[in-house]
DNA sequence: CTGAAAGCGCTTACAG
DNA sequence: CTGAAAGCGCTTACAG
């Protein structure tokens, strides 16, 4: 299948058991610096006491050895690893890699690091507990769900928590998510505004409180305005999934004047597999026949193919909320619980009729 | 900007210095179990020699008070972290996502975790160094650059890397990439048996191996068919510039016979924005009047809007032959080089015109 | 400001 | 098979 020309004798066989790795230790640097092991260790410690000449004897000694302290032995006596895990499901959501990239970036810029855990299911109870041997400093949990019980020993442990983009556990736990209510609402709104009748749903993940929040946002608005859902399918925030959703709603409807004249898909990248079905296996026109309006708004929201017109969740403060409620946590040594709503915004492109 | 209602005294504030995080240690299941805390350490320790019965009474106590083993503590005496660090950039590229998900799950089946680095520039040298602090047991490089003088320094502390999806370094490291070069030039081969006489090409980074070979690739099918490129734009493997890219090479000869009939662009994230663009501003058919081919076939490729002509890169095998390679060495406990080529494949959707 | 020493929670020869 | 003890590489009261 692959092939694989190993390169002989590249390095030698390393000697059996000595497995010596890079180990310049502070007592090596303190050996040539001619100071004790303590001193060594206050020089890399902000806002130790060391006078600033030894500092710099301790520095210059370290820059000649190569040293670098053990992150691993700091962590052992401080309890403070700078590792924050991140667990998520669901990278195929073009949403997610945006999280990823933004949120190691920012704890990056703190000092902290990110010890990645994907999972394939929402649940990630047995995940989790795992993780905790690795003595993280705090988790982020995104498009994940966590057992109370579990959620109930971790805040024991004293470990802030922060369930990005998901409220389930709103009673234990932080949560961080955008304002899926109102974005429904607001979709509704226009949608009734632009003379649709026959509005049709896709969800999400049926036990994700962001498909629960946005429905419910979506059925208040329309009944607001004498309207309701006249259809709906699960989609499950997959996209073959929500095409398969879409025939569902639209397949045998087609010249029907019972067929929904729009759709809102509770994620952009479920609304991409939307309008490919509507337009290719349907021959449906977009925005003439149906509007169809996401939610999300990831990058390829903007592409020329869909133009899709959707609702924003906006990730830089939705992870800035994240990251000020673990770093606050952190330094206070309190875990706290904070319900953060980020503000949505609709976007219009061109997936949707306009209200005149 | 955002609504945060503190939930207040949800828990009492933790006495001041009285960090107690969930310290069940060894000690303490030792005493519950009445053994001595090394019976406990064995009784966790695959292949440890320990009385059956020992094991019983050890893990039973375990299972009561919640203990598991931490992983920090085993860390710092075994030099073994069972964390991988990942350092990538470019996650926009959806061929990326794809390999974490992947990576870190087959890591996860080895009871490895993936220690993740998203840099924004390619040289990831500086960030390196830090990641080392970590006792990270293996490195896998992906979309980033590494400088031989770090390679080296990495390579004699004895610590595996493997680069993927990348061959700068060739030298020095092990890599693992698919067939860029193979891949290019069935494009070649392709694109002329349809008859397309003009072919342009839109570069991904200038710097990159996989740029390089692409091109390398596409110049020499080219050439054994009595064809050149004809016209050649730097996309720098980013949407933007390859939207740019296009315009640059067609925004001027769009009534022209020196007009491109085909473009292959090196990598299918910034050939949707050279397909959007053609149809867009440029008013062009996609493959009537150009025919465009792409390289990952990402899950985007597949998608109704594009139905990207793309060469496939497989993730699965390439992520094999990286884990197979990380693991090999650590069980070892060598440092060799390889450097495994998995082959590409062409496949054939509509946005290309085909051979006759 | 500095050094000696205890301690973080494990693993692992070593002796029995 | 088992326990006592040294050691992994740091941090941090404590005493000077």
């Amino acid at each position: 299948m692959m092939a694989s020309p190993r390169t002989p004798g590249a390095l030698p066989p390393p000697p059996a058991r000595t497995v010596t790795r890079t180990n310049v230790t502070s007592i090596d640097v303190a050996r040539l610096a001619d100071v004790s092991q303590s001193a060594v260790s206050r020089s890399f410690t902000p806002g130790a006491s060391v006078a600033p000449k030894t500092r710099a004897r301790v520095l210059e000694a370290a820059r000649k050895l190569g040293y670098r302290p053990n992150a691993i032995a700091s962590t052992l006596s401080t309890r403070r690893s700078r590792m924050i895990a991140v667990v998520l499901s669901n990278l195929q959501n073009q949403f997610y890699p945006v999280v990823i990239e933004t949120l190691s970036q920012r704890l990056q810029k703190d000092g902290y690091h990110v010890l990645l855990f994907v999972t394939q299911t929402e649940d990630a109870d047995e995940l989790l507990v795992e993780l905790l041997r690795y003595q993280v400093d705090g988790i982020v949990m995104a498009s994940t769900q966590l057992s109370s019980s579990l959620a109930q020993q971790i805040a024991d442990a004293r470990i802030p928590v922060v369930m990005f983009n998901r409220t389930s556990n709103k009673g234990r736990i932080s949560t961080v998510s955008s304002d899926n209510l109102g974005g429904g609402r607001a979709v509704a709104h226009f949608l009734a505004d632009g003379g649709h009748q026959r509005v049709a749903y896709i969800a999400g993940a049926e036990d994700s409180s962001t498909n629960h929040d946005r429905e419910e946002g979506l059925r208040a608005g329309l009944a607001e305005r004498g309207l309701r859902v006249v259809a709906r399918a699960v989609g499950d925030y997959e996209f073959e999934r929500a095409a398969l959703a879409t025939q569902e709603l639209f397949g045998s409807l087609l010249t029907s004047r019972e067929r929904p004249d729009a759709l809102f898909v509770a994620s952009d990248h479920m609304a991409f597999a939307a309008i490919d079905t509507l337009r290719g296996a349907l021959g449906l026109r977009v925005p003439e026949d149906v509007s169809v309006v996401g939610f999300d708004n990831v990058p390829q929201a903007d592409w020329g193919a869909y133009r899709l017109t959707t609702v924003q969740q906006d990730a830089v403060p939705m992870i800035e909320a994240t990251v000020q409620m673990l770093l606050q946590q952190l330094e206070d040594d309190a875990v706290t619980r904070d319900h953060v709503v980020v503000p949505t915004q609709l976007v219009l492109r061109s997936s949707a009729r306009l209200p005149k």
